[in-house]
DNA sequence: ACAACCATGTAAGTAGTTACATGATTTA
DNA sequence: TAAATCATGTAACTACTTACATGGTTGT
């Protein structure tokens, strides 16, 4: 699970309200970890239990807002499990699933499906260039922002593939009802 | 939730046992879907109760085989399902989480665990291209048969395009490393 | 003063994992 | 006849999702 290592990363980065770090995570994070705000503010409060982070609120406020920061035993936290090994995430592809299907089931069509898709990955691609012009254009980056930039680059690299792996299915599937038309 | 669905298919290409669906998903499905016993005995199950899929056993018998085979209601649903279109599933990626931690701490290096994934994806590789010659050199295939070489073939894009990010992110890695130690 | 949005949360449910139990059949 | 493996399950738990609640602050 790296929920908490990801948001203690992100409060290592900028200490942060749950509220702020919905934002962050929906702006900067959202391609390659996903989490919703109830997901983030249950995890907030396990790791301020756990003594990794604290809250602080304004006294004498009426207003909820609790700003997080990492403590040393949250750091150290985030080290040990930085330091140590992980899985491969399993892939899970209902594409494939519903082509294994289709391979089965006559009356089913996915291009469509498919074609909305490429769409989606297309628009997602086209957002993260205009993130990579506003974000990485300075012309003497530090080395934090270099590996962040890698990070973004890899993520259009995946949308890229994913476009590429569906438009070949596409193509196969055409010349495929040929066949079947026959 | 595509469990239920890749279990009709895979019922629809042949009637079996929880135990055999297991085996199947292991070999056959398990570079795009994934699932344990525990998951498809309990959602066998539920299938069972929904009328989708039947089981038999043998009578006179202490063996506890159930054999499961779909029905025309299992059929229909698995039908509506595929012509459903599905959400993109988000992408979770441990490793781009450990790269921002590690912009973030000097002291973590990911470049062993990056090679140590680099090692299993080239494996996987290895089982596909086998797995390729072993089921895929008919010189006549079938519809079928093709959309199942395809779903293959996708696989082995996919760890080839993991091979290749890992590869760059390593290179650019390295360089990095003279910077931090000027 | 009303709407829109800020900010944090509870509750209930679904999906998936891990550990363990149990009895049948096959193999050495 | 003991060990391995076949075959199906229960129980408890963790991760994640969806829907809703609640009260504060800001803008018009």
């Amino acid at each position: 699970m790296s929920l908490p290592h990801a948001l203690l990363t992100a409060l290592l980065e900028q200490s942060s309200s749950g509220f702020d770090l919905a934002k962050r995570f929906d702006r900067s994070m959202s391609y390659y970890w996903h989490a919703t705000h109830q997901q983030i503010y249950r995890e907030l409060a396990k790791m301020e239990q756990h003594g990794w982070i604290e809250s602080l609120s304004i006294p004498n406020s009426k207003s909820r807002i609790k700003t997080y920061q990492i403590l040393p035993a949250g750091q150290a936290e985030l080290l040990r499990w930085a330091q140590t090994p992980s899985e491969v995430a399993p892939l899970r592809e209902v594409l494939m699933v519903k082509l294994r299907a289709e391979s089965m089931l006559d009356e089913v069509d996915l291009s469509p499906e498919m074609r909305a898709r490429l769409a989606e990955h297309q628009q997602r691609l086209t957002v993260y260039r205009q993130l990579e012009v506003q974000y990485f254009s300075t012309p003497q980056p530090t080395r934090q922002q270099r590996i962040q930039h890698l990070i973004l680059q890899t993520g259009m690299q995946h949308e890229q593939h994913c476009i590429a792996w569906i438009e070949h299915i596409l193509t196969i599937l055409n010349e495929s009802d040929l066949d079947r038309a026959i």
